[in-house]
DNA sequence: AACACAAATGCAACATAATTGCAATTAAAA
DNA sequence: TTTTAATTGCAATTATGTTGCATTTGTGTT
């Protein structure tokens, strides 16, 4: 469990530094700034989001970063029909041996952000002759913050 | 209702074509080619495995045949977290005024394969202080070819 | 059946996105 | 502090997607 500022969503620095140590990733500045910025917003981004807000590092850099987040269980891929994938925190503790992989997903229509949902309500799929291993439900519509 | 042959899958050209017409589609080749080998295989396809399956068309032409498609409710997107759109033929009559968004697909980790499934078992979502508009659940597993 | 017009196609050029190799740098273990 | 391996940034390359335009084609009309 994460100990986020009630106010600005902050995160410790030693805190940050161990989801890098415990999903074995170098602690590097990138790495750290990148995954404040997922932690501090709450929410999904894309590589382009982050090559927009990051332009101090590489693009090559931000890319290798994404990558080795969704391949130590850091993060995980968000699908989406815009060929625009979007990554999000990993709420559960996943590893590259153990990844929870039901995921729910909210994208508002109007401003386009894409928001984790808790994973307890996704159903239990069972489809005679196929063997379901993950469930992934994509939410479209608008946001509280939109609607208000 | 299509009429596809039992043992091939193959359509008719007059309902081919109608179903063409009855998105204001032109009746064109690439189209007619496009259309039945979807049909036929019963399966999303990105543009990727048009553009290895039709070389006989521009890589441009197959662009703007999804466009279309997807523009005139003949196709609609499926969700992926590769980046590869794939598309899948709208099993209700969609057109650009009534459509149909709730869709479920299976993807095959074994062969990559998606198909669409039967969009009558998806649940109601409501969250409080959203808008749901569209529910879109994609299911990962291994299909009844890959485990035989 | 021929005509006219709008739409679709193919090609070339362009724009954007993603990947690879490699030298320099840096994190972390010895 | 030293050593080692991972990470980074840069340049070059490849892949992917878009646009403009001349030519061709589908379809409604004469």
């Amino acid at each position: 469990m994460l100990h986020l500022c009630y106010y600005c969503n902050m995160i410790k620095y030693s805190e940050l530094k161990n989801i890098l140590k415990q999903h074995k990733l170098r602690v590097t500045d990138c790495r750290m700034d990148v995954l404040e910025y997922f932690i501090k917003n709450n929410q999904a981004f894309s590589f382009k989001n982050l090559e927009d807000e990051f332009t101090q590092y590489d693009r090559v850099t931000l890319y290798r970063t994404l990558h080795s987040f969704t391949e130590n269980g850091v993060f995980h891929k968000i699908p989406s029909d815009t060929g625009m994938i979007t990554y999000g925190v990993c709420s559960t503790t996943c590893s590259p041996q153990n990844h929870q992989h039901n995921h729910m997903h909210f994208q508002c229509n109007c401003c386009g952000k894409v928001e984790c949902l808790a994973e307890d309500h996704i159903p239990v799929v069972k489809i005679p002759l196929y063997e379901v291993m993950e469930v992934n439900m994509i939410l479209k519509g608008v946001c509280p913050q939109c609607i208000a």
